[in-house]
DNA sequence: CTGAAAGCGCTAACAG
DNA sequence: CTGTTAGCGCTTTCAG
């Protein structure tokens, strides 16, 4: 398997019987060939095979265009669609994407922008359950047009995109209301979690008290969870099943929870929705299969990596930017998972 | 955003008060450079926040370090795997990956092929429903090392991984008859994708002949499917179900199928698993969550995408190939949706 | 319109 | 041990 010497740019203008230069003209399309040399050149390439060194061209022209994109983890839904998003827009640009998974460890993602950098990518796309300032430091540091999406950062120095956590919960919470729910338990996502964990609690503590149904003791109904598996879920409902409040609804923070929650219900006795209802976040297909399929909120994933990575190509092509932050509409999917209160009787009773 | 100039190693040379060849060497932690000429140098770096242009490296020893992926979507569960086990092991020999979806599209398949080699990747992984020979024509024309995962193919200038999809149907169907089914339909899948579709369909076959449970008409329930999709799981199972033959197990070629599967049969009264067993194909996370979960048959995406990749390290590392074909392990994964045949009855009094 | 020549930043071979 | 130098393959002046 031995690397035959390729053939450069330099042979091909040989073999036409032109200079160098006019055959990187050709190649560039660039105006101001004669047709002639034009079609030797042409038919040269052709003949000998020639394959642009991209290496060569990029090293001259300092540009490569390749974008970096850093998500925690390929293999988990929720970034897979980002990632598509972002690469069809990279690729109708003529970008091409180097992918890096780092588990959302500080460590890794900011050896990953060194050598994102230093691989002389024209841009970077990231995500991060948690984005801490040394890698946003490291970010800045590389002096590369930027996209952080689904992180709360209102850095000027990076266009960041992001659905409104805050309303979304606000939202899912009132669509529990609006079916006749009084009593609403969360499931909270980690607490370090600014975006995902905070804000959706936030919203969901507005919604209550917006309709007068915060409970005496505030809080009361909620668990706060260290992860947002399908394990912390099960194990969040139970220690509220266990706290003996009473609720006929619940808004997990992520559709894991939500599905964990579901069977956590259902082995101690209760129907979803006939007993409770339950909401997810994010809308992975899980909640589209599960049974009952899991009412939850639509974060529009392809949607933001395409716009990511349509932002950052604006940049890099030079033209100027209207918006660095930018907030996108997420949904509610109603499905099976909600109804209106029905039998808390059987519950009340036990 | 304008792009500053960027330190050069000459820069840094200069500052040490060396030759650049020396902070070259330095940089490489070549031996053979006195020991306060190397502090010399590392403090310039450290001072001057140096960074390598790993461009100018790659032009210069002919090698980026880089490995491309050609899959035919990142946002479908089965290649996100694939994917994360190629870049784990990449990244643990420093390569990085450039990764790239297709649809499966044989002319985007070639394009990125040569795409790929004009940026000078070091090696290739590819997938593809259906590999054809313009595309591997291309591959082999780029020259590169590559590594074809889940493609029939057993051309020695590939490394090739698979799974027998022959002998995983083989004992999926083998998984039912143990339980005692005797009439098992199947739906198969595109009879064009050869590895996928036909040898699933002949394991099925082969099963039952070894069994003598063959019908009198050969491939009486046998349904073939134009797709892998949920829809299509369902539309085959409502004709399956309307030939009026009887059957109390089925086979489906994909998880995706098996769903529809179950919802079709439910929608007709019946019970999984009680009235029919059902078995899938690829152990994807909806086969988890089903109701009932869904028995299927695991593939190792993760070690095959790990494997391609390590061995593709391997050649580029200069290391004999003792076998350039693989063919992991797949497992039956037993879940909620096969039981014995029981109330085959009230199926048949209909 | 076109050829020659000067680098892009780095490594590696070669004299000292 | 170390500085100098010649390219890697391409683009892009700059004369002609």
């Amino acid at each position: 398997m031995e690397k035959e010497k390729a053939v450069r740019l330099l042979d091909v203008a040989h073999r036409a019987g032109v200079g160098v230069g006019t055959a990187s003209r050709v190649l560039n399309h660039e105006p101001g060939v004669s047709e002639e040399k034009r079609q030797r050149v042409l038919r040269a390439i052709e003949e000998m095979g020639y394959r642009r060194n991209a290496i060569a061209r990029s090293l001259k022209v300092n540009r490569t265009k390749t974008l970096g994109v850093i998500i925690p983890d390929i293999a988990n839904e929720f970034y897979c669609e980002v990632v598509r998003g972002a690469e069809d827009a990279a690729c109708s640009q003529h970008y091409n994407i180097i992918l890096c998974s780092t588990d959302s460890d500080t460590r890794r993602e900011i050896s990953t922008i060194t050598m994102l950098a230093e691989k002389q990518v024209d841009g970077v796309i990231m995500l991060s359950y948690e984005c801490r300032p040394e890698t946003l430091d490291a970010l800045k540091c590389a002096g590369l047009p930027t996209a952080l999406i689904s992180t709360l950062c209102t850095d000027d120095a990076f266009i960041t995109i992001n659905i409104s956590n805050f309303k979304a919960a606000y939202e899912a919470v009132e669509h529990l209301i609006a079916l006749g729910h009084r009593s609403i338990a969360m499931l909270a996502g980690p607490a370090n979690d600014i975006d995902g964990g905070e804000n959706r609690l936030l919203g969901y503590r507005d919604a209550l008290v917006a309709h007068g149904l915060q409970p005496r003791t505030p809080d009361a109904l909620v668990v706060q969870s260290s992860a947002y598996s399908y394990e912390a879920g099960y194990a969040c409902t139970q220690k509220l099943l266990a706290s003996q409040q009473v609720f006929t609804a619940v808004f997990a923070a992520s559709d894991h929870m939500a599905v964990g929650c579901v069977k956590a219900l259902w082995d101690s006795g209760l129907r979803v929705p006939e007993d409770i209802s339950v909401v997810g976040f994010d809308n992975l297909s899980i909640t589209e299969y599960s049974t009952p399929p899991i009412t939850t909120v639509n974060q529009p994933r392809y949607e933001m990596g395409r716009l990511a990575a349509q932002k950052i190509c604006a940049v890099l092509a030079g033209q100027p930017m209207e918006q660095r932050h930018m907030t996108l509409q997420h949904n509610i999917v109603c499905r099976g998972s909600t109804s209106v209160p029905g039998l808390l009787e059987r519950y009340v009773q036990k």
